[in-house]
DNA sequence: ACATCTGTAACGAATACCGTTACGTTTCTC
DNA sequence: GAGAAACGTAACGGTATTCGTTACAGATGT
């Protein structure tokens, strides 16, 4: 997979948001447990505010909140939220479309990448943000 | 400039080295197919070697042909191949162990990508280079 | 008014990838 | 042998991406 940490991130202020409930989260109080900066934070949840899943307000007590419940959160949601719309791992250059293999092979790819990439997709799907929560609870009582 | 070519490439010098047969095909000629340097060509074919999936011989005449027959290579063989061991997408930092969730969080989402990771490669695992071969044919006509 | 917080632009360092040049080594042919 | 052909690999530079940081304008509650 890729080699950025949007989307550990992104989980984890989508973690971070779900344990606050209705309180607002400030991205400098987020910031402080992703140990980044809070412009990093405040980038990501841009993003996840543009795709529905948070509400954040402005001004003094202003902060971040989950725009629906965990059990409504998918982390497909939250992927395709925080990631580049990934162009396709092809070529650089077009392939010499003299030969039959570089006339052909690009379409054949397409497909494979494709197919598995929404396998790679399918998992996120049925994962919940609410079972991550479960597990990071159970996680941190052992 | 997109990510990472490095697959997509390799496949097509499987499949140029799947037409060639026995014929061993020069770091060159298949440059000329992709449309790419020869020395790009030859650093894909010197991790598709240590993979024991080609086999090169240098000097007058030399090239590389495929050391297994295309129905014994799939396409995750290739990717294993020539794609970095990739390092896990987690946090570039440690989280704050102070806060449950940056406690905790990390082996949560190791598992969730690991899932995520093994289905995309069940679909490649499942890709023989035959099948890609017989895909570029049917292409190729239509 | 003022403090607080978000939203966003701008910049720099670190990194990755790819194309290119260069050169040593191996092997075939004459 | 000599020379041509081809691989193997190191080194370098341009380009793109990511992330952290500073800076500042706009919004909001006290």
């Amino acid at each position: 997979m890729a080699k950025n940490c949007r989307f550990a991130v992104a989980v984890h202020i989508a973690s971070v948001l779900a344990l606050s409930g209705d309180e607002p989260a400030t991205s400098e109080w987020i910031a402080g447990s992703v140990n980044t900066n809070p412009v990093v934070i405040r980038r990501l949840l841009s993003a996840l505010a543009k795709a529905g899943l948070v509400k954040s307000t402005r001004g003094s007590a202003g902060g971040s909140v989950l725009a629906r419940p965990p059990e409504a959160i998918t982390l497909l949601d939250i992927s395709r939220a925080v990631e580049e719309d990934e162009a396709p791992a092809l070529h650089h250059q077009p392939p010499n479309p003299a030969c039959p293999v570089g006339k052909a092979i690009q379409p054949v790819l397409m497909r494979v990448l494709d197919r598995a990439e929404a396998a790679r997709e399918a998992v996120l799907a049925t994962t919940l943000l609410s079972e991550v929560m479960a597990q990071i609870c159970a996680e941190a009582k052992a």
